[in-house]
DNA sequence: GCAGTGACTAGTA
DNA sequence: ATACTAGCCACTG
């Protein structure tokens, strides 16, 4: 990996149990960079396909995908929710009760 | 080293 | 409810 931050947030990715999401936000703050949700994504956005981090739990703070530059992913990203038994709303917003660290 | 970019978020209108 | 703005800071060229 590029950096020790990278692999911070990806051994954070990857305590989230299955069928559950977390936040860009939350991870941010558990990697010890509060209010870095940014390089959260970029870290998901550099990370090879070939890993084993379930990139596909991590959403933005809507409970909502948000991959903007390649919209493919995104699609993926919801398949594998559903796989793991996440349900999605009507707006595709994911339900609350699968967020791993709720914020209220 | 500087400028542009971005899987974000919170605030404002 | 949506749309736009500003702040944020690691990464890239």
């Amino acid at each position: 990996m590029r950096s020790i931050l990278y692999q911070k947030i990806y051994n954070i990715v990857k305590h989230i149990p299955f069928g559950h999401v977390a936040t860009y936000g939350q991870i941010a703050v558990l990697a010890g960079i509060p209010g870095n949700a940014r390089q959260v994504g970029y870290a998901m956005h550099a990370l090879p396909d070939d890993s084993d981090v379930p990139w596909h739990r991590v959403v933005n703070a809507r409970g909502e995908i948000s991959i903007r530059s390649d919209p493919f992913y995104a699609n993926i990203q919801r398949h594998l929710l559903n796989a793991e038994g996440v349900t999605f709303n009507k707006n595709g917003r994911i339900s609350l009760e699968h967020f791993l660290w709720q914020t209220e």
